[in-house]
RNA sequence: GGAGGGGUAGCGAAGUCUGGCUAAACGCGGCGGACUGUAAAUCCGCUCCUUCGGGUUCGGUGGUUCGAAUCCACUCCCCUCCA
């Protein structure tokens, strides 16, 4: 089966540029391929994931891929998908966030030396304006570059020239990796089309028609409720440990519902098609298992975050929803609760619904306070507490340093004891 | 400047004519609980504060009254129409 084939089977290509050429293409070299980044944020999210996981199954298909770092494009900024002109980003952060991506980069994809990642700041900085305009503009029809679906889209609400210009700092992001390092493929999602296909038409002026390069765009991934993907209640769900927890990144992919949870396996794991096939076997006949969420969860995880943190994930969770906190370790806690909201206490006891309501700030009243307790709301170290008149000890457990509040089913809070 | 309409709890919206039975209907949202698969749907309870005696609320101020979201005066803000 070929890549591309494979592709199909996942669900993971929304248009080709060339759909037999390609096929033919990958079936007879290593075919060297692409896609990008641009440095708006200094983590990546699992939106952005998704290419450079199709990347990656290119590479394990035995081709080479490339990650292209928007250093430049990035200084620009691309109007790809945007309803209206972006501010600039100072070159400050551009740089800052570029060096974060590539380490992030290099962690996730560069371990075994066979993806390479490049930052387009490398070439197109050393570009002049004029050789910009008599080299490249001179092959750019204006045209052609406002009937392009982003740009048309925002002739209404006004488009700056620097974003309008962006599509030709990517084309020869193209064309340079094209000349360079042999490239022939440009991966990108559905809104990338526009830009990949700019890329392609300047090869053709420059290297003649028939240099044989590809564009390939991977849909748009979307939730069967209709959400957009990635987001959990606390927003992105980011790559970076520091920004989502590989707990809270586990309890992510552990919540995905039934309808999107193979289709999720096919995006985000290299799972085999049989392995993926029994999943969706399971899912259908004991959905209450819950056994393709947790093996995605496992996987992505592990790809992420290594094999330590799916180990460490799985232990909070047992924890966190049988209730059994007291089972968890320091570490353990700081992770499983770092974006859960919490508070900084004294180790003196106090009565508890003062304690909720004034030193903590849990409960907005006493008159909650007090509802909440009759009604077994909350849970002290995991330990119902119904009467209103109990006392806090914040030293009892955890050796001093914690006390684990829960209310209701699933909120948690941490009081860290000074 | 003239003529109308309106400002009620997190939001929406009743109540105002016919003052007390109104801490204020109802819906949404939020929070608990049951059920459950850490799902969906559904059902139940709570949703101003409280030392549980009570206290403070209906744009603001003042007044009438034993008693005002409701009546009166002044005032601030919003909307529509006419200049």
């Amino acid at each position: 089966m070929s890549i591309i084939d494979e592709l199909k089977w996942r669900g993971a290509i929304n248009q080709q540029t060339d759909e037999a050429g390609l096929s033919e293409l990958v079936a007879q070299k290593a075919v060297g391929l692409y896609a990008g980044i641009d440095p708006t944020g200094d983590s990546m999210h699992i939106g952005h994931l998704i290419p450079f996981m199709i990347l990656k199954r290119f590479q394990l298909a035995g081709h080479r891929p490339y990650i292209v770092i928007g250093g430049a494009t990035g200084s620009i900024g691309d109007p790809s998908g945007k309803k209206s002109e972006r501010k600039l980003q100072t070159m400050d952060q551009v740089r800052h966030n570029q060096d974060c991506l590539t380490a992030q980069m290099e962690h996730l994809f560069g371990q075994d030396g066979s993806f390479k990642i490049v930052n387009n700041y490398d070439w197109l900085s050393k570009l002049s304006l004029l050789d910009f305009l008599r080299d490249y503009g001179k092959l750019f029809n204006v045209n052609t570059m406002l009937n392009k679906e982003i740009v048309a889209s925002r002739l209404e609400v006004g488009i700056s020239y620097t974003e309008f210009t962006y599509q030709i700092l990517q084309s020869i992001d193209f064309l340079h990796l094209y000349q360079h390092e042999d490239v022939q493929l440009q991966i990108g999602g559905a809104d990338q089309w526009g830009n990949i296909t700019s890329g392609i038409d300047l090869i053709h002026r420059q290297e003649g028609a028939d240099a044989k390069v590809y564009g390939l765009t991977i849909p748009l991934l979307l939730k069967a409720d209709g959400t957009k993907f990635g987001k959990s209640e606390g927003g992105n769900v980011w790559l970076d440990p520091k920004k989502t927890s590989p707990y809270e990144f586990y309890q992510f992919w552990i919540n995905t519902d039934d309808r999107d949870v193979v289709k999720f396996l096919k995006y985000f794991t290299f799972l085999s098609q049989d392995e993926i096939q029994d999943l969706a076997t399971a899912v259908a006949t004991h959905p209450e298992k819950r056994e393709a969420q947790t093996r995605l969860a496992e996987e992505v995880t592990e790809f992420v975050h290594g094999h330590q943190a799916v180990v460490e994930a799985k232990h909070i969770t047992k924890a966190l929803f049988s209730g059994d906190v007291a089972a968890l370790t320091a570490s353990e806690i700081e992770q499983g609760f770092k974006n859960m909201p919490s508070v900084t206490v004294s180790s003196d006891k106090q009565g508890l619904v003062e304690w909720l309501v004034d030193t903590t700030q849990i409960e907005s009243s006493r008159r909650q306070a007090r509802e909440d307790i009759t009604n077994g709301a909350i849970r002290i170290n995991g330990e119902k507490v119904t009467d209103t008149n109990a006392e806090i000890d914040p030293t009892s457990a955890f050796e001093g340093k914690f006390v684990i509040v829960r209310r209701g089913k699933k909120r948690y809070f941490l009081a860290r004891v000074q």
